[in-house]
DNA sequence: GAAACAAGTCATTCCCCGTTGACATCCGCC
DNA sequence: GGCGGATGTCAACGGGGAATGACTTGTTTC
């Protein structure tokens, strides 16, 4: 639990501050999603990522400046980008529906966010950086009338999945999940369409 | 702001250990649903329910009592069972282009319920909670087929709306919004009936 | 009306955690 | 090889906030 060194097993090299900072940054990711930002403590991460709390003042200015590092690194734009029109409810509604444990990075990204925007400090911040880079892009491809009513939609119901996935690790079973899956994907196609 | 004065206004009649405690609860939940469990003090709780930090702990055993009881006391199926097969669809769709802050209290609830989500210590007893009142309503009146599947897409989408809600405050305009409605409206309406 | 108990107040303590600055160590460069 | 800047270590500070316990004030009961 403590040991996050699965993520950083190979940095005791040499004096490095970009690994340090890299790894400084992972441990925090990671923190962040579990515990939220007042339950993330420097001491922590520090020592999961094999280093001193006084370099994560030193590297990101603080707290503060750590907790937005690591937001703008959870927001990529690469996530999304590798969708489009076509294949976004089918692989959305598929991904939705398998174990809440599969694909780790991603579901820790989306805890990650899912605290900032639940702390009332950070959620201003998670705001802007949804709207440029989720929204936008999904506003680009979805075309048609009404296109900020309907992706505002489509984000909603997006998020909705993502929550219901976390708080619920039980995935579906046999038919059920087919008829989930179908439903999803034909949910979001319609979305998507008009 | 600060003078929650509108939740308990007459409350310093007589010595009363059943009022403060009725008092330190409501404050606390508005607290806590405004600012998670770490963003909301004791003193502040307590001075917005017109009583001293320390009764909190006579009566409630700590925060962590505190925050528990409130925990309890946010999750009735009140909210759920004025909803029917009938207006749920409509009536869910009319309160979610409104904006954040409209019907106070069911949004504080909410924002409550997702700071306990949020919460490594408190989502499992929020996940039951859903649980048993949230989801079994809900699957008792959409019946039909895969009633399990069209439950859970429900919920997501419900939830997904109540966060979108919270993280953007502006609200939808003129024909966007009508748009908006009647999509989501839409949308709730095809899980409910098939 | 006075004892006994409950309700409320106050000051203090204690712990946690972010931050800071001084110190040690390593690396590149001439 | 030694100088200087960058990297890493350590101990201490300080603020904030929950918890504690003694003290005061009100209320009930006989």
């Amino acid at each position: 639990m403590t040991s996050a060194a699965t993520l950083a097993p190979e940095r005791p090299r040499k004096r490095d501050a970009d690994a340090t900072r890299a790894a400084i940054l992972a441990a925090a990711k990671l923190h962040f999603a579990k515990s939220g930002y007042d339950g993330a403590f420097l001491r922590d991460i520090a020592a999961d990522a094999g280093a001193d709390a006084a370099l994560i003042n030193r590297y990101f200015g603080g707290k503060d400046g750590l907790f937005q590092a690591a937001l703008k690194d959870s927001i990529r734009p690469d996530a999304i980008s590798q969708w489009s029109r076509e294949n976004f409810a089918h692989d959305v509604a598929k991904m939705m529906a398998g174990h809440a444990h599969q694909s780790v990075e991603r579901t820790h990204a989306f805890e990650f966010l899912l605290q900032a925007a639940t702390n009332p400090a950070t959620a201003p911040l998670l705001n802007v950086a949804v709207q440029e880079r989720f929204m936008a892009p999904i506003r680009d491809w979805i075309g048609g009338d009404h296109v900020e009513a309907r992706a505002r939609l489509l984000a909603s119901v997006f998020i909705g999945l993502l929550v219901e996935r976390l708080i619920r690790d039980e995935p579906l079973s046999g038919t059920e999940r087919e008829a989930f899956i179908e439903r999803t994907a034909a949910l979001l196609q319609s979305l998507v369409d008009h």
